[in-house]
DNA sequence: ACCTGAACACCGTTCAAGT
DNA sequence: ACCTGAACACCGTTCAAGT
């Protein structure tokens, strides 16, 4: 009965990493994975749901890197921590990462992440519906900003620049954080 | 000396956007374009640079659909109605959108766009390189929140949260505009 | 159970040729 | 000047067959 496999779902999602680090996501095809493993195109299949399940992986790889943030920490450290860690995964995953804007957030990797940073928003006095509220606003406008930077959209200006934006961005959550919405209705 | 063109760059443009509406991102292709056309795939290359040149005049596409938006509105219902409408175009076309986070713009029609909000933000008091980078984080945050909702980021809440989400989002905004920062240098 | 071989419809792009 | 025909390397995916 059977031989042992060669390759895993681990595997191909190394290999499909680096070839996305390396050419881009256009350079992620699985005929190319499959090379890079010395395995012929057909045998991913048996590991990989096809095309589409191959870059909800690479997502999930970016997601489980994702900074776990404590909850009270002294004033809002957290943020600043959180927000310049996802960062640091857009330097290096520049070609998957704006894939996170794209694939819905409901794998369980990704509702890890976003209730940890719930945990830290009621730990910090908001309600539970303002607080993923408030995770949701948060979460794009910080991966939107990552995501911007790395594709190109501002690259009409210099890292100082980009890194003064950033601080800005930052002010303005926090000043948001500590201005609550006036009323408080569904989730 | 030649015959009448059959088809030319904006014909392309207005098939392409079509099939991008109806199949999504995946069906641009310059077969399915050319074939919508009744023209053979190789009469495309005549007008239009190839792919990428034709995902590039999809965005600038949507970008001269932008709301321009005029100074001096009392408050600061300038950013309801930009936002909104924003958020109608990421609505009507969903496919296409995320592609405005994804390339840069530095094309003529964005910096079109730019410039107005710029020009707004000045004439509510910001300085220039503070209008500058208030309109990157401003454009940021409501370009990823759209696009969020559109890719179904944010699934599992339905509509009427998501247009509280919104609403809090302008509430955000506002707050920043009417909280200068401390100091100012860099462009 | 795992991988391969053969095959298919489709993709982006080039080049020479027709009108 | 504009479009077509023929062609190429590559893509995602399926199915039957080998070990």
């Amino acid at each position: 009965m059977g031989r042992p496999a060669r390759i895993g779902r681990a595997a191909i999602l190394d290999a499909a990493l680096e070839l996305a680090d390396q050419d881009g996501l256009d350079g992620v095809t699985m005929h190319a994975v499959a090379r890079r493993l010395n395995v012929t195109t057909m045998a991913l299949y048996r590991h990989m749901d096809g095309k589409d399940a191959l870059l909800d992986g690479l997502v999930e790889r970016l997601l489980t890197g994702f900074p776990q943030q404590q909850a009270r920490q002294p004033g809002e450290q957290w943020l600043t921590a959180m927000a310049s860690g996802i960062r640091e995964i857009a330097r290096r995953h520049p070609a998957v990462f704006p894939l996170l804007l794209t694939r819905p957030a409901v794998t369980p990797a990704a509702q890890r992440v976003r209730d940890a940073v719930v945990a830290v928003l009621q730990d910090a006095g908001l309600t539970e519906p303002g607080a993923k509220r408030a995770e949701r606003l948060l979460s794009t406008a910080v991966l939107g900003f990552a995501a911007s930077e790395v594709t190109g959209r501002f690259r009409q200006h210099d890292q100082a620049v980009l890194d003064q934006d950033f601080a800005e961005l930052l002010r303005w959550l926090r000043l948001a954080l500590a201005s609550p919405p006036a009323a408080e209705e569904n989730g």
